[in-house]
DNA sequence: GTCTATACCAAGATAGAC
DNA sequence: GTCTATCTTGGTATAGAC
């Protein structure tokens, strides 16, 4: 496999090459699995050529978090308001978020043992995603969507969290599975979506069922949840 | 530290006293920090003896699962029947038991390759668990203690599962803590409670309102959530 | 920028004396 | 049953030629 001739030859190339390629192998694999040895393999260059691009294991993990990071905040920022509609389609943009990234989820102890100038990144990051989560919560309560009771928001939010972050995991645990497809990210987002259901008003019901996406929206019967037979590898 | 004297003087003292001490080391550090030499080091003896009690360091995860398998299975086979009294203190029995090996859940990945032989052990203790679970939501159903939409409960089960499985792991990423107390787990009982909560009956907050234990029934104002000051290590 | 060759180290495991 | 000493493996990282 020969690199191909690059808009702006020799910027750059290489380095993102590599970083696809262990993003690749970490989601699939898992983090306790990858070498060095392995990423250079699968990127098609040297051990000692890798440690040119990145002089530590750790500074690949650093630039994949750098990655993931811009990319969840610039998502999650962008939800709230008053209009329904801005709500549709925000849940399945996350799930698919973090599961190109989920071996950030799914290794988090190999993560932190390999990279462990990663935690404090982690660990705020993850406090942050919890606080717009919160945000989003409370602005669709303002907008009338959904109705919690009181003392009730924290304990949705953290269980909406854990759902989210830990679904990839729970699949990996309970189905042994090899291969996540994409039909377990979208049974994630029901799981999900069943957690705050219960709260949804009235008018939530009616708006998200107008939207095109039915995850958001009230459950069709025509959309089945995929069941063990798609789960096994 | 001189091992004391036992009623049947070398029969399993060692062996016992180091699996206590590996159980002890795995759910304080991690899977990943513990060496063999930290398990001899804490156990006061010695590498070379450690591996005369158990051949390798496989055969250490395979005792202790064994042990977690026998315990959590028949605690959570005693759970059932149209007693609504019967349920009460269930939920904390099982936190409690899992906290106890909580590396289990934590640490799933480096349980997993540092003992591949317990990889299909784990799975079909996950699927048998999930199964007991759904037993007990059906139970609960049956005696009219809780009543679920249509199609509601496999996703409620997994969710239930999910968050008992993962709410160590929750809290290590999020608070970056060190020491985990009795207080995250009753935190965590709340957290699962506030899942099926919305679908308890009238008669179910009824019962549960008498029993002992407040974490199953009607949250009361005076058990309040432990917050983030007691979470901080 | 890319390669070859090699140093270094930590962890699991074994041999054999006591 | 317990110890000391040692082997082996595999993964991270470096030196230096091209």
């Amino acid at each position: 496999m020969r690199k191909p001739p690059d808009a702006t030859p020799g910027r750059g190339s290489t380095r993102e090459r590599v970083l696809d390629v262990t993003l690749s192998l970490l989601n699939r694999h898992g983090a306790d699995q990858v070498t060095t040895r392995s990423i250079a393999d699968a990127a098609g260059i040297n051990e000692g050529n890798l440690y040119y691009h990145f002089r530590t294991k750790e500074a690949l993990y650093l630039a994949l978090f750098d990655r993931f990071e811009r990319a969840s905040l610039s998502l999650l920022e962008t939800i709230g308001g008053d209009d329904p509609s801005g709500y549709a389609g925000a849940l399945p943009a996350w799930f698919r978020l973090s599961w190109s990234y989920r071996f950030l989820f799914r290794d988090t102890l190999a993560v932190r043992s390999a990279a462990p100038g990663l935690r404090r990144g982690l660990r705020r990051l993850a406090v942050r995603l919890m606080a717009e989560m919160a945000r989003v919560m409370a602005a669709m309560q303002h907008a009338g969507l959904l109705r919690l009771p009181d003392g009730e928001q924290d304990r949705l939010v953290a269980n909406i969290g854990i759902v989210s972050c830990y679904w990839v995991s729970f699949l990996t645990l309970h189905r042994g599975m090899r291969a996540l497809t994409e039909a377990h990210m979208q049974w994630g987002c029901l799981q999900v979506r069943s957690l705050y259901a219960p709260f949804l008003t009235e008018a939530a019901l009616a708006a998200f069922d107008r939207a095109q996406d039915p995850l958001v929206g009230r459950p069709r019967t025509t959309l089945s949840r995929p069941g063990p037979a798609a789960a096994e590898g």
